[in-house]
Parts: C-alpha cells; structure tokens; sequence
DNA sequence: TCCGTTAGTTACGTTGAGGTAATTGGTTAC
DNA sequence: GTAACCAATTACCTCAACGTAACTAACGGA
C-alpha cells in the first residue's frame, strides 16, 4: 500500500494538480482563507477586511473555492441579502499552510527590504 | 516586548508585506522554493525540474528571489557557463509551508476534481 | 414614492504575467 | 572554421488578472 500519491506530480505541466497549485499558492487565496479561518465571514466583511480587493474578484475567488470544496455558502433568505462564507473541512486543512504564509509575508518583510536595498545598491 | 509585528500586516492593501506576499503565494516560487529544498541545483536542471516554465520566468523567478535574500546565486568562472542556485537560512523558513502546499495539491487534487464535478452537475 | 441596503453580474479598460524566438559569449570538440 | 553547449537577455505578442462603474432585485423606512 503506497502512502503518497504518486500519480500526481505538480511538476508536470499538464497534471491537473498543477492548476489546484495556481489557485491556492495566489495571495486572494491565501487572505481569504487565513480570514475565514477565524470563523464564518458575511461577503461585505471579507470584502472590508481584505483591503483593496474588488467585489468581483472577491466573487470569482469564492466562487471556485466553492466549486473545489474549500468554502461552503450560506444564504439566508433576507432582504438585503446576507450570505456567509465558511470554510469546510478540507478548506481548513489549508488554513495553517497559508496562514503562514501571511505570517511569513510580516514577520520577514523588514529583512527583505533590507536584502533588497543591499542587492540593488550592488 | 511584543513577539508579534503588529506594524506590518497583509490585509492592508498598501502594506508592503502585502507584495511580499504575492510573490512567495504564487506557483512558480512555490515549486521552485520546493525543489531548491532538495539541494543548490544548476539552472538548467531547475528548469528541466519546473515542467513548463519558460527561461525567462525562471530567470525572472530567481532574481526576485535573490534579491529578496531567499536564493544565493553560485556563478562558476566555466565555460559553457555553470550556475547554481541555492536556498538561503531565510529562504529555507519558507520551505516548509510552501512545499506543503505542492504536496496539498498532490494529494487533494482526487478530492477537488470530485467537490468540481459535483458543484458543475448541481 | 423614493431612497438605502447587500450580494452579485456585466461590460469595459488597463496592467502584468508569461510564452516564443532570436541573439550573445567563450570555450571545447569535430 | 564551425558546431555545440549553457545561462541570460531582449523584443514581441497573447491572454489572464484585476479594478471601475453601472446596474439589478427585493424589501423596509422616511
């Protein structure tokens, strides 16, 4: 009994597993996973608490983490409409990988733009 | 004493953690960073490792990752040249998480092409 | 009656990511 | 001499990512 799966390699262009890794290695993905993380988010406060995104973009990137399994969808049948995103169980087993790339992206930031003065002042 | 840095954070949209972070949440350095895991390796074995990414990419890849302090760029004074790429200690903290994404889309990929076809049916 | 509210869609335009192909440079092998 | 080798650059083109703005539906409140 083979423990990984060998069939699938991200390396290989035209494995489909390539194109899972485009769309969770892409930082729309991992901010809203790292906030969903926190519990079951209405739309209009993902778009607030992810500075800069744009409806749209925030829609479409919903939408496929949907279609993946990643995040479910609640609507309430309100006036004006309130729909909550949360995510599901195989959603959170990204949480911790791309939550720390968030994490990553802070904590590390002053060393690289440190790094990046030294290298372009070469 | 704070641990944290509560001055950088990604979810603004003009924190410059935030570009930091769209360049180590993205699928070439993600592979790339995962195979540079593995050992300093040449140029050319990089990209015949990466399926699919072109030259320029990877040359642009590497650069940016050099320049952020991740990759150390060994030149030999060869001819036909002889480059190797290696990861840095910093770049090696990202290691971890960004391989753990290669191996999630390896081993979800079964899973999301199922949640697709289910959500595409509905 | 008209406005505000929220999630979502559509049309449109701009920017950037990324591929292809041609070219460089200096050796070694033929 | 000329071809091959390897890393890298450049010009050029295409397509996807993304933002903006306008618009919709359906109800409550002034």
């Amino acid at each position: 009994m083979s423990q990984t799966m060998p069939d699938w390699n991200v390396l290989m262009a035209t494995c489909p597993s390539r194109k899972s890794l485009a769309r969770i290695a892409n930082k729309w993905t991992a901010m809203t996973v790292s906030v969903l993380g926190n519990g079951r988010t209405r739309f209009g406060d993902l778009k607030t608490q992810l500075g800069g995104i744009s409806g749209k973009v925030l829609t479409e990137t919903l939408r496929d983490l949907e279609r993946d399994g990643l995040v479910t969808r609640h609507v309430y049948a309100e006036v004006p409409p309130r729909v909550e995103y949360e995510l599901t169980e195989l959603g959170f087993t990204l949480y911790e990988p791309l939550f720390a790339l968030c994490r990553w992206a802070e904590e590390h930031i002053a060393e690289v733009l440190v790094n990046r003065e030294a290298y372009d002042a070469r």
